[in-house]
RNA sequence: GCCGAGGUGGCGGAACUGGGAGACGCCGCGGACUUAAAAUCCGCUGGCCCGACCGGGCCGUGGGGGUUCGAAUCCCCCCCUCGGCACCA
């Protein structure tokens, strides 16, 4: 990398000090609430304080700070504030491997970061700053954990849980991606182990509903967090075993209409009804063995789809009551027992899961819907009508499964069941650095709550850290031993810390009212600036955070604590910054710092860059050379303004449009479609590479501009043009490079900030043309372009056009079929031969 | 397998709602300035072809078909890339 400085930068690591200093001196970003103001809240994913920040910060952080500062332009009262999401296992593992306490390593981290984030320039209201690793912090948290656990959204269960041997600690469904650990990639076990949940499933259908409602949002994040929900509606209901009066096993299923062509069913290795269907020893011995291997898999080897399906055939037998026919029981690993009831009816002619069973164990195949004609296939999930069906013969799939389910009530054996694939949030770590579970065990109490005036429950600072598993807190007896809320007798505290998605689900309402004392939240702040107008992140979190802050935002809106269903009206996903085709990794030794480009470049180059190398939901490919054009870019705009300090001294009036020169005229409309695009391009979608562009090419007019002037127009006129366009220029500059726009500000002149100054507006008098360029095509063709006045008619374009020689010579042997005349647009002469 | 996004010059990427494909930047080439270089400024820069020049023609947005006066954009089929989910009954 070519980070040489060259002999003629323009200073900006004086402007770029300088100007930090002034905001940091002014507090320039505080803001206050004003219901008399409208708000806008914009807020960037907080960063893990895991040492420095990285490209994917850097540009996550110059997306949110030019909303914010357009936003602040436009007139809003904006809200950006900047913290530290301080638990977690990183510092944990450092403490470990360096005999660093983790408190100190992420307080650490968290100065060095701070530090950084101030030479990035961002315009935080830093009096708001929080880390979730204070006690003043997650005391609100385990407040509500509290009365979580009062209302039955926090409780306690003994499960099998996904296990993350290297992390040694308990990892929720969300953080477990294909069989792996979310953070370590170590491959995950299951565990049974007792911890506390969070009743998320209790949302599960205002979750998903709420998707529908959420037009702000990606859709791909939607459709993301739908399917993690994956609602799928159906039937229960009971196969009694045969000969076991009173024994039955019930099953979901999301097809009742195939009913009559179940001619299996199976359950899961572990169902809690298999013990109790052995026959005798030697069964019980066989169902052991396969329950055994079946266990021994590893995670990712179940979830390989299409390997076979092992299956053990019970002696039991089971009725199907719809067929009255007797069929085969099975155990198999491809039901799984924590979905549904654990236990399926097998149609083999209707799912292809059953369909690939029944094929290798030698079971009967029944068709229950007709085939179209010339289908061939193996299981048949398409539309039709049902056959082979008894009293649904006849019907549509949608009929039968009404009339399968009201028969099925009828006779009092199922009734019609939603299930979600959604599963309780587990957030207990086996681990220290987080925030304390607020509970004590007694003796004779059992366990009880914490009670809210004895809270904060701190997490204790001396600590043995062995990363030998089993919680640390344990071995600290001061913590431990405590006397019983209830009772006052000897209580034990819970040893388990929190999820630290737990203090990230809530960080964006505190920030309304970071210290506010007398609760969580200061209702009349939240209530002013939330929800969130614009949030932008890594899509990585889009069924992790993102659903969790959703559920816990309802979670404090029942609890009286909030007023609102969802705390983030836009979601900005930003794409990763990749490099040399591959992400930023050590591995891969393609990790750009941001430290050494701010050094070499300044923060406003490598801002403007990241912005403009890619639009900011598509992944951003780092390449050096692009940071150097950048660069050059700023440059060209310092050399521009500071070589016309001299001429713009003294020049205030704006251009007279009745006085000024065609040429004159011509130029304020480029400066005033420059608004014009700069504007429509961030607030469309913020296409900040599309706005930048558009100033890059003001740029280019002013430098082409100041030769051809020199002797065609008067010394006022081109004084009057060139402050116009040299101020908007500034202006639209200052979110992108906030510290050159300031400095150039103050040196033409003004002693206001650009960051308090209005957006410019485009002057629709500038923009009007009074002629346009008309594109002329003959069969479709463009074969000539002709001027004509803005506003002229059809006839008079197409009588031009005809006229034009060189259509003329196209037309020559051809006989016009067809004019198409779009005015202000082109003209297709449609010709015959 | 299912769902989603995408495929445009040597590269990153533009192109309103179906109307001039390739804005802007990078790379490259040429020129000016300079003793020279760097920096800077100006110009050229999709491919093929015709032309001495001015100019002009043909092809071209993953591939094939279609709709339309007109398609990167809409429809159908296919190929490829990336991301997510993945025995969820």
């Amino acid at each position: 990398m070519s980070l040489q400085e060259s002999s003629d930068r323009y200073p900006f690591r004086e402007i770029e000090a300088a100007w930090q200093k002034v905001w940091e001196d002014t507090k320039a970003f505080k803001v206050a609430a004003d219901p008399a103001r409208p708000k806008f809240y914009c807020l960037e994913m907080f960063p893990y304080p895991s040492g420095r920040i990285h490209m994917g910060h850097v540009r996550n952080y110059a997306i949110g700070d030019v909303v914010a500062r357009y936003k602040t332009a436009r007139g809003f009262n904006v809200l950006h504030p900047m913290g530290w999401d301080a638990f977690g296992l990183p510092a944990e593992n450092a403490a470990i491997e360096h005999g660093v306490h983790p408190a100190v390593w992420t307080h650490e981290n968290i100065e060095y970061m701070r530090a950084q984030l101030k030479k990035m320039g961002c315009s935080y209201d830093w009096d708001r700053e929080l880390a979730t690793c204070d006690p003043e912090y997650y005391r609100w948290e385990q407040q509500i954990f509290i009365r979580m656990v009062e209302r039955g959204l926090a409780y306690r269960k003994r499960s099998t849980v996904n296990w993350c041997p290297s992390c040694q600690t308990v990892l929720a469904n969300e953080q477990v991606e294909a069989g792996r650990c979310w953070r370590c990639e170590a491959e995950v076990v299951a565990k049974d182990v007792e911890g506390w949940f969070f009743k998320i499933t209790a949302y599960a259908e205002e979750l998903l509903a709420w998707c529908d409602r959420l037009p702000g949002w990606p859709e791909r994040v939607l459709t993301m967090q739908r399917n993690w929900i994956g609602k799928s509606e159906g039937a229960e209901f009971d196969l009694p075993v045969v000969g076991r009066p009173g024994l039955a096993i019930r099953v979901f299923t999301t097809r009742p209409d195939t009913s009559f062509g179940m001619t299996y069913a199976v359950l899961a290795p572990e169902h809690p009804l298999v013990d109790r269907l052995i026959m005798d020893e030697q069964e019980r011995a066989a169902v052991h063995a396969f329950s055994a291997e079946v266990a021994r898999q590893s995670e990712i080897e179940r979830l390989a789809a299409d390997r076979p399906k092992r299956g053990l055939r019970l002696r039991a037998r089971a009725l199907n009551p719809f067929s009255e026919g007797e069929i085969p029981l099975f155990l198999a690993d491809y039901v799984l027992m924590g979905y549904g009831t654990g236990a399926i009816m097998a149609v083999p002619g209707e799912d292809q899961r059953d369909w690939d069973f029944a094929e290798e164990h030698d079971l009967p195949i029944i068709q229950t819907v007709e085939r179209p004609p010339g289908w061939v296939g193996e299981a048949y999930t398409g539309d039709g009508i049902k056959i082979n069906s008894g009293f649904l013969n006849g019907l549509t799939i949608p009929e039968a499964k009404a009339k399968a389910i009201a028969w099925l009530v009828a006779k009092g054996i199922g009734e019609s069941r939603v299930h979600y694939r959604l599963r309780d949030w587990g957030i207990s770590r086996q681990r220290y650095w987080g925030a304390p579970i607020p509970i004590v065990y007694c003796d004779r109490c059992g366990m009880v709550p914490e009670r809210e005036e004895r809270l904060p429950v701190i997490l204790p600072r001396d600590v043995q850290l062995r990363g030998k598993g089993g919680s640390p807190l344990a071995d600290v007896a001061s913590f431990v031993n405590t006397t019983c809320p209830r009772c006052g007798g000897k209580g034990r505290r819970e040893t388990d810390t929190m999820d630290t998605f737990v203090e990230s689900s809530w960080y964006f309402l505190r920030y309304c009212s970071p210290t506010y004392s007398r609760a969580m939240l200061d209702p009349g702040a939240v209530g002013y600036w939330m929800p969130v107008d614009q949030y932008i992140g890594g899509i990585e979190h889009a069924v992790l955070h993102l659903l969790y802050s959703r559920f816990y935002t309802k979670v404090l809106r029942d609890l009286g604590l909030a007023t609102l269903d969802e705390p983030f009206v836009n979601l900005l996903t930003q794409g990763m910054v990749i490099k040399d085709g591959a992400k930023m990794s050590k591995s891969k030794g393609n990790v750009v710092d941001p430290d050494d480009l701010i050094r070499a470049f300044g923060a406003d180059t490598v801002r403007l860059f990241s912005l403009f190398a890619a639009p900011p939901e598509k992944d951003l490919d780092w390449n050096d050379r692009g940071v150097e054009g950048a660069s050059r870019f700023l440059n060209r705009v310092w050399r521009l303004v500071t070589a016309h300090l001299e001429e713009l001294k003294g020049v205030h009036a704006r251009p007279a449009i009745g006085e000024l020169s065609a040429e004159g005229r011509r130029f304020r409309r480029t400066v005033h479609e420059t608004i014009k695009r700069v504007t429509d391009d961030i607030e469309d979608a913020f296409h900040f590479n599309t706005a930048i562009s558009a100033i890059m090419e003001l740029v280019n007019a002013l430098y082409a501009f100041e030769p051809a002037s020199q002797d065609t127009m008067s010394r006022e006129e081109r004084g009057a043009l060139l402050r116009e366009a040299v101020e908007t220029l500034i202006l639209l500059l200052g979110p992108f490079a906030p510290h050159l726009a300031e400095e150039l500000w103050a040196r033409v002149g003004h002693t206001e900030a650009v960051y308090r100054r209005p957006w410019p507006q485009p002057d629709p008098r500038a923009l009007a043309r009074d002629e346009v360029l008309i594109v002329v095509q003959v069969d479709g063709k463009v074969r000539s372009r002709l001027t004509v006045e803005a506003g002229a008619g059809e006839e008079r374009i197409r009588d031009q056009a005809l006229a034009d020689r060189r259509v003329q010579d196209w037309l020559e042997r051809r006989t016009v079929e067809r004019v198409v005349v779009v005015p202000g647009r082109l003209v297709n002469i449609v010709t015959r031969r």
